[in-house]
RNA sequence: CCAGACGGUUGGACGGCCGCUGCCAAAGGUAACUUUGGUGGAGGAAAGUCCGGGCUCCACGGAAAUACGGUGCCGGCUAACAGCCGGCGGGGGUGACCCCAGGGACAGUGCCACAGAAAACAAACCUCCUCCCAGGCUUGCCUGAAGGGAAGGGUGAAACGGUGCGGUAAGAGCGCACCGCGGCCUUGGUAACAAGGCUGGCAGGGUAAACCCCACCGGGAGCAAGACCGAAUAGGGGCGGCCGGCUUUGUGUGAAAGCAUGGAAGCGGGAGUAUUUUCGAUCCGCCGCCCGGGUUGGUCGCGCGAGGCGUGUUGCAAAACACGUCCCAGAGGAAUGGCCGUCCAGCGCCCGCGAGGGUGUGGACAGAACCCGGCUUACAGGCCGUCUGGAUAU
């Protein structure tokens, strides 16, 4: 296996919002995930987002978790640049499994990409 | 062995690959930081945020009182508590044990539905009686009047204490015995209270999680407390420089004309107030430097503590003291993980008389957010100890 580091994340409440209302909006099982495009040669900044809809505070972290292994992943394996990613966890996140999870994510990203 | 009571404890194990984060060290780099290595990294409830504290800020002469809120048998523990421990009283259980907001109803006020004659201050619905009075006669009964009584019936959660015997016309603490209740005394106990004796024939209902009274406790708000740093933009204040249409006026200079002047007012021009016109109101150039406030953000607060573990002493215990030893999470859209394998409890199915074997499944409640002491609530299963009732064997 190879050794990746996870990407940069963004944490102001600020850009979540700009991502929420201005940002391309995808749903799969599993995620949701809003993209918007940036400078094209920035590396990817990614954040990721539970809420309460999706169980007690032990099932928010672990669906967060999840996503954020597996777009670590994914986005070591693409390699691509010059995107602002928001993932949303969804109750499936915790139970899907976990190649299925990672398979969604590529498609999606590919997707977002193009 | 079965059923149960109480208390304690635990909250899967090992490994592989890839990550996150605090600290330490080394190397590189002006630095921010990067790399490598080492080491630490969720709970018994981290939860609910219900009590009590520490800490911080605010308020306030010290303080006390009123109001409001809380607590409420007794003694102890504690920094403190609505907590804990040990007692007492009442209730439940065959028992081990469990449950209880358990001060005051002679300070005052209120309430007590329905039923019932009557619900608190006196009475009598059905009824019981005829000693006493009058009348009648069949001479021991009837009728009437006048009374006596509250035992029995009935209502109710509750009806001037209960049961029994005596007593009586019938009855009544009227008398007696026992129980209950009140008062006094003695003994035991720090106390709550208990036991015993004497005495009163019964004083007089319940409700204070109704108001209230009494005693004790409490100033308010909270780590988003609070302290510091502070970019860009906008706005505030100050200083300096420069440019500027017109008029009036002030000031300075000068004998005067004049010259200087961002001091002041007006005109003009411009700006925006949804749009057009008119009127009215408001505002007023540029550059540089400095000062103060302060938003996003950053740093601190923030991990040595009423601290954990072990041993000993005192105490029935809660706990206290002494000695030794250890340093044990610090995130911030929020780290403490993701994936996989093997195993171990548990559970289902199959095989076997059985010990056992095979196979599948598979680990509850739940995530630190300033920190402690409690309480409450959630929790698959495992383990340990003490005790009770029953069964069997000896």
């Amino acid at each position: 296996m190879v050794s990746y580091a996870p990407p940069d994340t963004f944490s102001l409440r600020a850009d979540f919002l700009r991502m929420a209302s201005r940002g391309r909006k995808l749903a799969r099982p599993g995620f949701v995930l809003q993209a918007m495009k940036a400078a094209p040669d920035a590396p990817v900044r990614v954040g990721y987002t539970a809420t309460k809809k999706i169980g007690n505070a032990v099932a928010r972290n672990r669906a967060r978790r999840r996503l954020k292994e597996a777009a670590r992943l994914t986005l070591g394996d693409m390699g691509l640049t010059g995107m602002e990613l928001v993932f949303i966890c969804r109750q499936e996140t915790a139970t899907l499994p976990f190649t299925a999870l990672c398979q969604n994510l590529k498609t999606a990203l590919r997707e977002v990409s193009q």
